[in-house]
DNA sequence: CACAAGGAGTCGT
DNA sequence: ACGACTCCTTGTG
């Protein structure tokens, strides 16, 4: 099984198509919900999860979803127009694996009307996906040290994957990159159609077909009925879908308008009264509902509990096999994203999957990761003293109790977490976690970044040996921390350690500062910035741990820059002889 | 001269 | 297939 290294944005060649499958267990119908309380379904939390990652960073505007921005890709043209369908809540396409999931869409040949079938809410888990991806670190501001667990190489490829098989290639110049990918996830749909999938509406095409600006939102309204209830709880949760146009038209006419001025005050307004403006990264991530058309995703009617059901659709609704056969890599790709996301992540913080199985360690390397990736105030950590199955088990509210300012979005984040875990039966590391951070699987692909579990964890379970190994004897213990995984797990590394990363094998030498400070030390620890003091004695401790005699510096360098393209790391914003930085979260 | 950057071929897994 | 190693050229300070 080749190393699985997270790679950075923007580089990868190539992306495995094959290995892609819908995976249906990640739309589970007994999901039980914590802290559930009023609009925000784990359910639907789950769905989100599974999205896709978003733009690559130096490619797409990212909005700032953190302070209300609406804006999504504003410059991005809309095309296309596919044949008029039902628009409000969404529909998937079937296929042979999906089908059971989605609303079926009946074939003019089988005119029997399909009830209750549970609809993929693909809004939702394309959205949320974008901000997710941020959430984990990834942001257009490809300076800074936010290339996280997201296999940046992986995400690439989704787009360069869907660019070779839906468009011609566009030159990648910068917004004009990867226009398919980009609209699904980015572009909000001006224009919609009734829900009832007879004629198109004309009340919502208004206002925001003729602007430029952004009006998610106002895209979102006009589908209305959960995504509404689930953004707007409280607002609009009585409302059923049928006596939404009237409702939206209004809201829609007056929102619109703001929007054009601010839209951060004019989703503040949205919220004012007394409204909740709870679950803001969930909301965020809900607006844009404008690959629907495009990819002949047709709304179904979620009913008035918003739950994604459909009921008693009529046939000759049919969705082209050509949208189904599209949009399934793309959801594909789009889980499957998500997936690696979360599980790079657990690799980074040195944290099990699950967060039930979390220490109070584990939980305060989650809280700070997720403060720092969602940009939260401050958050007391004392507060989160817990251990994972206490803080599974926190309802929103005690969410917001412990940390008032962004407990929302920290619930929010964590039932994103637990749902793209749980639900993932394809999370292999997951299964093959052990509580010591080893992987007990046999693959050096999955034990490999084991390694940096431990020494990510730094602090957290920095094993003994990290800061005790002498000079000529530090590969060895190195070596066996890298292959224990700092506690006595055994040595995991065949080959006695070769198989550890170059950077895996310099985050132990920062780690051992008393040991190999002068040849290697931080020089900001918190953006992972170091130094190589002692190139040659670097590459030689280096190709000492490989069995590689004849590695030197120049080696060695050359290794750490393929990194670059990896996004393990990065150059520094201040070229420096000999300074490097890593990427988040391998730097933590 | 040392180093950065990157292309390209090779090798081991 | 992938990561790493190796060799190479070019450029910079």
């Amino acid at each position: 099984m080749p190393q699985t290294v997270p790679t950075a944005a923007g580089y990868s060649p190539s992306f495995d198509y094959s290995t892609f499958q819908f995976d249906l267990s990640l739309l589970p119908e007994d999901y039980s919900p914590v802290g559930d309380q009023l609009g925000l379904k784990s359910s639907q939390i789950k769905q989100e999860a599974c999205s896709p990652r978003p733009g690559s960073p130096t490619i797409y505007q990212s909005p700032p979803y953190q302070n209300g921005d609406l804006s999504l890709s504003p410059n991005y043209s809309h095309e296309g127009s596919s044949p008029g369908y039902p628009t409000s809540p969404y529909y998937v396409p079937r296929s042979p694996q999906s089908a059971q999931f989605y609303p079926i869409s009946p074939e003019p040949s089988a005119k029997q009307p399909v009830k209750r079938e549970k609809s993929l809410d693909l809004l939702a888990i394309l959205q949320e996906s974008r901000l997710l991806a941020e959430s984990l670190g990834y942001r257009e501001d490809s300076t800074d040290c936010t290339v996280p667990c997201t296999p940046p190489r992986s995400e690439e490829d989704i787009y360069n994957s869907l660019d070779a098989d839906f468009l011609p290639k566009k030159e990648d110049t910068g917004v004009q990159a990867h226009p398919l990918l980009k609209e699904i996830l980015f572009k909000e749909e001006p224009r919609s159609v009734s829900s009832n999938g007879s004629s198109s509406s004309s009340s919502s095409s208004t206002s925001s077909s003729t602007s430029s600006s952004p009006s998610p939102s106002c895209e979102f309204e006009s589908n209305g009925s959960a995504l509404r209830e689930l953004l707007f709880k409280g607002v609009t949760r009585k409302e059923n879908l049928g006596e939404m146009p009237d409702k939206l038209s209004e809201l829609k006419v007056e929102r619109s308008q703001e929007e054009l001025v601010n839209p951060l005050q004019k989703e503040e307004q949205l919220f004012k009264d007394g409204q909740k403006s709870d679950h803001q990264l969930l909301r965020e991530v809900l607006r844009d509902t404008s690959f629907q058309r495009k990819y002949n995703l047709r709304p179904v009617d979620l009913g008035g509990v918003g739950t994604g059901y459909v009921e008693d659709m009529e046939a000759g609704e049919c969705v082209g096999d050509l949208a189904r056969e599209q949009l399934e890599p793309v959801l594909s790709l789009a889980i499957q994203q998500l997936q690696k996301d979360f599980d790079n992540t657990c690799v980074a913080l040195g944290i099990h999957p699950e967060p039930r199985r979390w220490s109070a360690a584990d939980v305060a390397a989650w809280v700070q990761w997720a403060r720092r990736q969602l940009q939260l105030p401050l958050v007391p950590l004392e507060s989160f003293n817990v251990d994972g199955a206490t803080l599974a088990a926190l309802t929103e509210e005690e969410f917001c109790q412990r940390a008032p300012q962004c407990g929302s979005m920290l619930h929010a984040q964590l039932e994103i977490w637990k749902a793209a875990v749980e639900e993932s039966p394809r999370n292999t590391l997951a299964a093959s976690w052990s509580p010591a951070g080893v992987v007990q699987s046999p693959s050096s692909a999955v034990a490999s970044p084991t390694i940096g579990n431990t020494t990510t964890t730094g602090n957290l379970k920095e094993s003994p040996c990290t800061v005790d190994f002498s000079d000529d004897e530090d590969e060895d213990c190195a070596s066996g921390q890298g292959a224990s995984g700092g506690s006595a797990g055994g040595g995991k590394m065949r080959n006695g350690g070769s198989h550890i990363h170059l950077w895996q094998f310099l985050k132990e030498l920062l780690q051992s500062p008393s040991v190999h400070g002068s040849c290697i030390r931080w020089l900001d620890r918190g953006k992972g910035v170091f130094k190589i003091e002692d190139s040659v004695r670097v590459a030689r401790l280096w190709g000492k741990r490989k069995n590689r005699p004849a590695m030197n510096y120049d080696k060695l360098s050359r290794s750490i820059r393929q990194y670059y393209k990896k996004g393990i790391m990065k150059k520094t914003e201040r070229s420096q002889r000999l300074v490097y930085q890593f990427c988040h979260p391998y730097c933590l």
